[in-house]
DNA sequence: AGTGTTATGTGGACGGTGACAACATAAACC
DNA sequence: GGTTTATGTTGTCACCGTCCACATAACACT
């Protein structure tokens, strides 16, 4: 029973490498670690991802799609809280899918599934304004939240969270503090 | 005139450093690299920056001061879209300084100087409503530019680039598809 | 001026890493 | 059953961050 191959490493060295980011975080996160928790050799993951960074990208990938699935449960305002819901309990994931660690544009199947993801907050917008303005308000919504993400995380809004009694009632607060211009806006 | 002492390493290795980051990326910038630029062995860095994580913090302690120093003429929208043309002129410098590969908490400086940037913004929404309205605002405001920044710079908004003629249109579009409430804004 | 102390830069070493090449083994296909 | 191909291993290399011992220059005190 001794197993020279493995039977499916690809997924295995996908499985510890997820749980190194986890832990170690991003730069902690080395081939040969993967390879070591693997229980395989240093060069064996090299079979499945030419490099560092497309074992990265497999990991972003996973991301993206546990991301799509943590919001399509959801609409409105309930979306942007599940998206920073997300980046909070899957922080280390976040900032690889977001870091700009990885060229995106290198690995289609990340642009994808990123795309695959705007667009469903697109559509959300398309009932209340023509297609031009479904774009810039979903763009302004991504960004919002995106942000908001990313300076929690980065530990920019301490104070403000305690302010508001939890970063669930902050997040609240912020997402409900905006409002989005649709339907009849005619300006200059 | 042989200069076993250098006169301002600090001042020298960040300034190679930068120019390293410029063009090779936050991943390419090594200690090494930035001695051998600098004209000094390996090890001299070592004696102004305890590690590489202090040299990184050196760096995105610039960037602060930069951002704030783009920032500090304008107002309103206008700061909005000084923020994101601070991101896209300097990419590698802000994924540094909002990328998460450093530790904020550590660097008491770097804490010190987001915060102040942080409170300019918070004071400069002061005058349209109370304190607490205020910070919420200012926290949407610098999450929107922020996430915008980022998703511009990891490339997630290059169709909606095109379809506004350019990446100006483009900001303003979304910075002016947004309103804060303010004011008398009283909600069950 | 002379001497000791401290600050700064050098050279060498170690373990860890990403990547490449040569080889070993198992699976797949005829 | 034998050959081709896919998969895993061992060995190697250059580079990196970091530690150490040492060299050299600036400084302080007398």
């Amino acid at each position: 029973m001794s197993t020279y191959h493995h039977g499916d490493l690809p997924a295995a060295v996908l499985k510890s490498a997820s749980k190194i980011l986890e832990k170690q975080g991003i730069s902690g996160l080395s081939l040969r670690a993967a390879a070591r928790r693997a229980g395989v050799s240093h060069n064996a993951p090299y079979r499945h991802f030419p490099d560092r960074e497309s074992l990265l990208a497999g990991i972003a990938a996973e991301g993206f799609s546990m991301l799509a699935e943590a919001l399509k449960s959801s609409s409105g305002k309930a979306m942007g809280e599940a998206y920073v819901r997300f980046a909070l309990e899957h922080p280390q994931r976040f900032r690889l899918m977001f870091g700009g660690s990885l060229s995106i544009g290198k690995h289609a199947a990340l642009r994808e599934a990123a795309d695959k993801a705007y667009q469903a907050l697109v559509d959300s917008f398309r009932p209340y304004a023509d297609a031009q303005q479904a774009q810039v308000a979903a763009a302004a919504a991504w960004s919002l939240v995106h942000g908001l993400s990313h300076l929690i995380l980065d530990g920019h809004f301490a104070q403000a969270q305690r302010d508001a009694a939890g970063p669930e009632n902050f997040v609240r607060q912020v997402l409900g503090g905006v409002r989005y211009l649709l339907g009849v806006q005619r300006s200059a």
